[in-house]
This record gives C-alpha cells, structure tokens and sequence, in this order.
DNA sequence: TCAATAGTTCAATGGGAATTGAACTAAGGA
DNA sequence: TCCTTAGTTCAATTCCCATTGAACTATTGA
C-alpha cells in the first residue's frame, strides 16, 4: 500500500481547484474538521472521517484535497495523517481560508457541519 | 421578456452555493470583471461579456450567479444590467470575496482571465 | 505464518452540470 | 407597423462528478 502519493508544489496549487474542493459539502467537512484540530495534533486519519461518507468514497474526496494542495497525506504503517496545507495557502490565497473557515463556523448548524470524534494520537 | 427575475434575500445566500460559483471559469471571469467595474459604473449588461462564450451558455451562468447571490440583475429597456453583491456578501461571508478577488488578480494569467471592455452607460 | 486492520483501487451506476443551436419574447427605432 | 437588437427559454447532447460495493494491498500483532 506504500504508493507515492502526488502532492502539488505551493505554486502548483491554483484558486479554481481549491473552490472547487471548498464547495463540496463532504470536502469542507473534512477541511473544517482538519481546521478544528490544527492547534493540537494537527494530523487526523482517514478512518476519523468514516462519519461522514463510506471508505471507499472518502477515500476518493481525500484524494481530490490532496491533488488540489489542501492537505497533505503521510503514511505511518497502515494509517494515513492527514493534515491542513496552512502555509502554503495562506502564503497562495492570502485570507482566503480564514474567511471561509469563519464562514463555515457561522454556518456550521445550517451547513450541518459535522463535529467529528477523534482517536488519540 | 419582463420576467420576476428571483433573486435570494441575504440570509438565503449559502457559503457552498457562492464557492461552487467561484470555481468555475467563467463565472470567475465575470465576477473578475463585474468587481474591476465596481469603482465606476458598478452595472454590466450581458453583452459586455460574450468574450466569454455564447450568448445561451452566457444567460445559464448569469442565472447561476444570481440564484446564488452574488449578483444583482435588474431590467432596464432590453438590456440587463448586473452588478455584485457587495454588501450584503461581505456581510454575510466578511473577507472571502476580498481574498478571491485578490488571489484572482494575482494569477490572472495563469488562470486567464480576460479583462474585457465595456460599453459606456 | 496467519489473521485482522487500514486504506486504496477498480468498475459500474446515477445524476447533474456545461454547452450548443434554434425558437421565442420583449423593447426600441425607423 | 416592421425590423432589429437584447436576452431568455427549450431540448438535446456530452461529459464529469459523486457514490457504492467488491476486490486488492500493505502493515501490524498474535
């Protein structure tokens, strides 16, 4: 299962793929959640998110973060963490993650935006 | 050709709706340049922007827009004229707009955006 | 060495989005 | 009144995206 796993440089990452990412309510999910841990683990894996889709089907929005440079993804025996690309994008799209993650937090019970359980790390 | 045109009350306006518009190519381009007229006259008419694709394809992302909330369409005559919806996005999602509109700038040719001309009022 | 766990990959499906051209409607000007 | 212009609506097509389950791979622990 250790494949390469294809990340974008910072400069790679462009405004189109990560709004797309961001407009998908399974994707900001993931994102919003990732966010809400960044001050304490910051990494999170797959199997965190099975509350909000099927493996299988997660595993493919994963995918679409990390080709469009929102996260990034490391493997760590069979696990997979997950974390937030911050720097790079606050570095790409200045503000933009901060507005929109404040959005989601106004919104979150209108967006039901899931506040997932998270295993220990 | 008078129709209600419906347009969304602030409230209404939701955060996938309005990322969901940004990611796409051409709605991008016409919020690009509907906010780089902001200063001046604020209003663009459809015709302003068949440099961008067909007239039919146009109205279909026009409706996109402002089913969404982010413009505002009001008939006058046979034209339409359209502009943002400033307040009442930056309002309800307080940066997001500045920090798209900024990155989009930014990366203009990268994710050519035309600048295109406009008919004085 | 074997079984269990974590996650990926594949193929198939359904549905919705973008695009196109043609037909249509409304308003304005000659 | 008639023609032109501006824009919408409709139907048809194409394509891509999300979702699902099954099969597969890799790693860990017993």
């Amino acid at each position: 299962m250790s494949r390469i796993l294809p990340h974008p440089t910072r400069e790679q990452i462009e405004l189109p793929g990560v709004m797309d990412c961001l407009s998908d309510p399974i994707r900001l999910a993931i994102v919003y959640n990732l966010a809400k841990r960044e001050k304490e683990a910051g990494e999170l894996r797959c199997g965190d998110f099975y509350g909000l889709s099927g493996k299988s089907n997660l595993a493919y929005h994963f995918a679409k973060l990390r080709e469009a440079g929102l996260m990034e993804t490391r493997a760590v025996g069979t696990a997979r963490l997950m974390k937030l690309r911050r720097e790079d994008l606050d570095n790409r799209f200045p503000g933009l993650l901060d507005a929109v993650l404040a959005s989601a937090e106004r919104d979150a019970e209108r967006l039901q935006l899931p506040v997932l359980e998270f295993t220990e790390a």
